[in-house]
DNA sequence: TGAAATGTTGGGGCG
DNA sequence: ACGCCCCAACATTTC
């Protein structure tokens, strides 16, 4: 019997439950993935240069073993019905979805195909919790987050992780579209030689976990707030694509805690990280439209205002403020930004330009390699004020206070906003207050080589306070 | 997973 | 010696 196996973000064949399932039923698996831009969102620009790389990778695995990779674009339903009547396959097997809509496609997918008496298996094993399951002691799911990680934490019993099936086995003849012709790549201009930093892909992915745990753990508590170390474990990518199983990334954290005096203080800020993801996902289930609605009603409200040009400095990093315009270039240049630094940028966005946070979610969808509808969502709602256990309103970041603490020798500035490298500790976090005689050494003239603030903070922080007002509830 | 405004305290300069 | 004031340095409150 044929057996379709349908990769979708679980782009891996180490601990992968579903893979192992499937492998165990057949000697003819048709491993396939599908592009359809049509059933969520269509991938941003940095996730479709990432999703390249990944299934390059994860076709050269599987060949291998002597196993194609059948590649379609197009839509998912019809690919699929034409793939089981032209391979005469008995199962599919994939991973449930966790975003909303793709669920109810896969679960309309599934009703279809058992009436034709073939049975569609979808598995868990996206998150370490079943969102519908996890509820408080009223019996509701819970909207703040530190009960939900107390409670949560201690749900996760470890499990024997699957080793990579090793006798995958194939015999239909492959028809597959070639992943040059889907043109994920970027080609004029090629904005991404940037994104040389990464490697897509599991086994980039194990490497990535190998040395967190080996240098970054540790030290994790601290410098995962300090953008100009490399204190963050760079797994984000890897989970949101399934190119690493998060079970095994819990299991693994855990055990380095267990084993080894000193990790525990580094391990236990990680596993929080993994379990803000889980919170993401949890809020989405419960809250499907929590990628364009706020989840806090009364901010409906808000007095939002649409300066596009003020986008188009944030955007480019263009802002005047350093700590701001670094992190918006290192994420164009790289696809990535630091959690920090995205906390920095997203509440100057929102608070200080007071531009809605749905235009800083569709800007980092568009340019993270990480993108992912529900940590992105959760994130901005959160340093916007209108999320669930979100940051209080008047919780504004002074940028160059920011700057001051997290990058306190300028040298992440001095990396991504060349044009200020020469100016000296003192002001490399407020160009705006250096003597003349102090930036002209420096070769910087304000406003020419590097922009005066577009806002002022005192009265950007007041105005933002005021706005706030409007979204108060009324009956206090 | 703040920052600014406001309040309090205590040491030291000074008349 | 004493009180007064100044003002860091902290602490608390407020947004």
């Amino acid at each position: 019997m044929t057996v379709l196996y349908w990769f979708q973000n679980d782009l891996r064949l180490y601990d992968n439950p579903v893979l192992s399932a499937a492998a165990t039923v057949t000697d003819d698996l048709i491993p396939v993935f599908i592009l359809d831009d049509t059933i969520t969102r269509p991938l941003g620009g940095a996730q479709r240069w990432w999703l390249h790389h990944s299934l390059t990778a994860l076709i050269n695995k599987l060949k291998k073993q002597g196993i194609t990779l059948l590649l379609r674009k197009g839509n998912t339903q019809q690919i699929l019905i034409e793939l089981v009547q032209k391979y005469n396959v008995t199962a599919i097997y994939c991973h449930r979805s966790y975003e909303p809509a793709m669920l109810q496609y896969q679960q309309a997918l599934q009703r279809y195909f058992a009436a034709q008496e073939i049975i569609m298996h979808l598995f868990k094993g996206y998150l370490l919790t079943e969102p519908s399951i996890v509820k408080n002691k009223s019996g509701n799911y819970f909207k703040v987050f530190t009960p939900y990680w107390k409670f949560v934490s201690t749900l996760i019993t470890p499990t024997q992780l699957l080793p990579t099936p090793n006798k995958l086995s194939q015999r239909s003849k492959i028809v597959s579209e070639s992943l040059a012709s889907w043109q994920l790549l970027p080609t004029h201009p090629d904005w991404s030689h940037g994104f040389a930093i990464w490697q897509a892909g599991e086994d980039a992915g194990q490497q990535v976990l190998q040395h967190f745990i080996e240098h970054g753990l540790q030290n994790y508590a601290e410098d995962r707030d300090r953008p100009d170390r490399l204190g963050t474990s760079r797994l984000s990518p890897y989970l949101h694509f399934g190119e690493i199983s998060v079970r095994q990334v819990w299991q693994v954290i855990k055990q380095a805690e267990i084993a080894v005096p000193g990790l525990q203080k580094g391990a236990q800020a990680f596993l929080r990280q993994l379990i803000w993801r889980e919170f993401s996902y949890y809020l989405l289930w419960h809250f499907p439209l929590f990628y364009q609605k706020n989840f806090r009603a009364e901010f409906d409200k808000f007095p939002w205002l649409n300066n596009q040009s003020h986008l188009r400095a944030w955007q480019q990093g263009l802002t005047g403020y350093p700590i701001v315009d670094a992190g918006m270039r290192e994420l164009w240049a790289t696809g990535y930004l630091h959690n920090r630094v995205r906390m920095i940028v997203a509440s100057f966005l929102t608070k200080h330009l007071l531009i809605h946070w749905c235009e800083g979610e569709k800007w980092f969808w568009d340019t993270l390699v990480d993108a992912d509808l529900a940590n992105n969502s959760a994130g901005w709602q959160w340093v916007a004020g209108s999320g669930a256990d979100a940051a209080p309103y008047f919780r504004i970041f002074n940028p160059t206070l920011q700057g001051e603490k997290f990058d306190p020798n300028g040298e992440y500035v001095r990396k991504w906003v060349p044009e200020l490298a020469n100016l000296p500790n003192k002001y490399i976090h407020d160009p705006s207050q250096a003597p003349r005689d102090i930036l002209t050494a420096a070769g910087i003239e304000l406003g020419h080589s590097y922009p005066l603030p577009i806002v002022n903070h005192k009265i950007a922080r007041e105005t933002a306070l005021k706005s706030y007002q409007a979204c108060r509830k009324t009956n206090k």
